[in-house]
Parts: C-alpha cells; sequence; structure tokens
DNA sequence: AAGCTTAATTAACAACTGTTAATTAGATTA
DNA sequence: TAATCTAATTAACAGTTGTTAATTAAGCTT
C-alpha cells in the first residue's frame, strides 16, 4: 500500500514444518480461549504469546473465527477416537462401559485438556453457523454414546427399565463439564477418584441401600 | 471540554425515579450479558437497548465492571433469600429439604432467571478482586446450605453415611447449573419435572432398587 | 550463486472500546 | 415565573480490535 524506505526490518525465524506450527498456534490459542474468552482473547495476545505479529496468523487462519473452530474441532476429535472404541464395544457390561466413558471424560478434563472446555458450551456463539452445525454435531455423537450405554444397560437390566435415558445423559455431561471449574491439582481429590465418585453417584445415588439381597448377586 | 454551536440537542424524556431505572437497566444488562457475554457487550449495546446514549449510564454506575457486580449480587441475594428458609428448616426431613431446594434452584434458573447463569462462573473474573471475593462469598454460602442439609441427613440416616457431602454439593449444583444451557421451555420437560428427575437420581441414581423391604418403611 | 517459495515483517485501515468533560433540557421546587 | 436539580445529551479522548497490503528475509532448489 505504502512504500517505506526499506530499513530494519526485525530479524526473525523460520519454522520448517508448516503443519507443526500451525498445530502449536492451536495449542496457544486454546490456552487462551480457556483463560480469557474468545473476546478477551485479542490475536494480539496469541501472537505474542507464539512470538510474532498480528498478521502473521492470516499465513495459517482465514480469520479469528477460523482459528477458533479448528480449536474445538481438532480437540473434539481426538476425544472422540478416544472414546468410541470404548463405548461402542458391545461385549463389555454397560456397567463397566459407563465407568471407563467416565474416567476418560474426567481424566481428559482435567489432566489433558483443562483447556478444551468452554469452548463445548458458551465460545460456541462465536463460530458461524455453519461451523456451528459441525461442532454440535460431534458433541452429538458424544451424547449418541454415551445414550447407547445407557439403553443397552436397561435392557440388560443392570439400569432401572423406568430412567430417562436422555436426561441420564444430560446429567452425566453436565456433571463432568464442570469439574474443571472446581478441580484443583493440589486438592485431596485425583481425577480417578473424582470419576469413581461420580460413577457411584450415578449408579446409586446418595441413599443408603436397603440390606443388599446377597443370594441374588449372579 | 470545547464549545459548541448549541444548535439541535435531542429529545429527551425524564424517567421519574432514579433507584427504578437503575434496576431497569440492571435487568437490560444482565440479558444483554447473558447473551453475548461481558466482553460481547458494549456499554453502547446496553444503552441503546435502554433507549439511551452510552456516556448516560455513568450517571448511574461508576464503570462497566460495577454494573456487572451489581447485577450479579442482586441477583444473588435475591435468590438466596428464597432459599434461606427452606434450607436452614431443621425441623423439615433432610430428604425432604433437598428436594424443596431443587425445586426452586431449578424453576429460578429456567423461568424467572434463564439469563443470571454463566454470571457465576466464567464472567466472575471480569469482576475486580475485591467484588469477586463477595460474590464468591455468597455462592460458598449456598454450599454451605446445601452441605447442611447432607450431613443432616447422614445424621438421621437418610443418607449413606460414608459419601462425601462436599463432593455431593458440586454434583447438585453442576447439574442445575448445567439446565440451563439444555432446557427448552418448548422442550417435553417441565422445570417441576426436571427438578423432580434429578432429585431422585441424585437420590437413587440408576441402577434397580433391589426389592424393597416394606417392613421397614417408618 | 541465482531464483523461488513462503513465513515472517511493518504499516496502516476503519471500526469500536470504556470513559470523561461540558452542555442542555425536563421536571420539581421556591 | 424564576431558580434549582438532575437525567439526559453531544463530542471527544486514547487505546484496542480484526484485517489487509506491501515488503522483506530465510531456507530450499536448481
Amino acid at each position: 500500500m505504502v512504500k517505506r524506505a526499506g530499513s530494519g526490518y526485525k530479524m526473525r525465524k523460520r519454522s520448517a514444518n508448516k503443519a507443526a506450527s500451525k498445530a502449536a498456534i492451536i495449542e496457544v490459542a486454546i490456552d487462551l480461549f480457556w483463560e480469557n474468552g474468545y473476546n478477551g482473547t485479542s490475536l494480539r495476545d496469541i501472537a505474542e504469546a507464539c512470538g510474532f505479529e498480528a498478521a502473521n496468523l492470516y499465513n495459517y487462519f482465514r480469520s479469528k473465527e477460523q482459528l477458533l473452530y479448528e480449536a474445538m474441532q481438532e480437540e473434539l476429535e481426538r476425544f472422540l477416537e478416544l472414546l468410541e472404541p470404548v463405548a461402542s464395544d458391545s461385549r463389555g457390561a454397560p456397567v463397566e462401559r459407563l465407568k471407563r466413558i467416565i474416567e476418560i471424560h474426567v481424566e481428559r478434563m482435567l489432566v489433558i485438556g483443562r483447556r478444551y472446555k468452554m469452548m463445548y458450551d458458551s465460545e460456541i456463539r462465536h463460530l458461524s453457523p455453519v461451523h456451528r452445525k459441525r461442532i454440535v454435531a460431534l458433541r452429538d455423537y458424544y451424547s449418541e454414546l454415551l445414550f447407547n450405554i445407557i439403553e443397552d444397560g436397561k435392557k440388560t437390566g443392570d439400569f432401572a427399565a423406568d430412567i430417562d435415558a436422555r436426561f441420564v445423559v444430560l446429567i452425566i455431561a453436565s456433571i463432568i463439564m464442570r469439574t474443571v471449574f472446581w478441580f484443583s491439582p493440589k486438592g485431596r481429590l485425583s481425577p480417578a477418584e473424582i470419576a469413581d465418585m461420580i460413577y457411584k453417584i450415578v449408579l446409586d445415588g446418595i441413599r443408603p441401600r436397603k440390606q443388599e439381597v446377597k443370594a441374588r448377586k449372579k
């Protein structure tokens, strides 16, 4: 646009692998979005954390929205790939599959991806309609996995026949989603313990079991 | 600052009661914050929705942060006032008190104050340290009410003695907080039904009860 | 060494942000 | 009617935002 007296440009480093640096940018962005929200994170913030100028981001992403989308999408798909084999292993007992799903989800939530959380609800609104649909579809797929486990369990008699599976799915997801708000790595509970406690409450509630009829145990 | 050739100022209406219009502004602000988040809502947005110019807001609030704080604080206190008598009615059975608390909370969440939600977690970060402390204190007070009910129930034998009351409080709050994300007024479930289902799952879980021992019923 | 590709740069844009100062008009009171 | 009070206004501020255009330098290929 405007001619410059071409004097002192900054020294710069070039990163070898483009895909790799793109992934690195996404990591940085997820962290910042998590901490300050989408609107609270400027492209200059992200660029600074990456060690370059803001304009350079446009060599990787068409827009800020695109960056948000790719961040969400990648993380969600990675997550679902992890879940899929466990969830749809129709040989496993529903109770066990449920336990495992909760474990994996909590673990992923707290240990690996403490960052990628609010992405999946409040920040979704910043996506374009098309992108939003895709993310919601992935999220629904998760619900579907969980739903099938519950329904299987109702058939086998592991879960009460009169429970509303859709509703239970919401409950479980709700509990896990919010762990990330109150969890502290230094706290008294480990992710594994948390997962176990969630599992137990979902299964049996907080009321004391009337005395178990041991003979009936298979 | 600068002299103006005083010609055409806008026509304007004056609202009689200052406190009333302040309350009205807060209502508008809560709605917008809910829909677009704190950072996504400009003072000009709020002013426009109120029908006046942005600068006028400073006749009511010292800053945007102050507006957010007052919005949160007012709503939270109203909520706690509602809960208090039920929660600390030590004559009522813990089971019944728990049921009522869930009912009130869900109702408030979904019917009356669908808006005032994210306030209490992600948007809290926009508060100044002092204000944040006060809001968190109010929130903790809610936890305390719930905690006492659980502990009471453990003593009376209504709840299992080995459950972690702190944890249960988190679980219940988590479930209710997130109802606002998936609830639809046109959906198949009414707030009262949702409250009831939450209550039942928290109490008994999803596993089928072994046959009840009817004789033991008091 | 020359040329090409591409990841980085600088500079600028228009729009928008929270906030302040000075001014004006509507209603209430004297 | 005149004086007072105060809720509203206009105008401007300094900073920030996402984004674009033009330019430069680094590394690879030839």
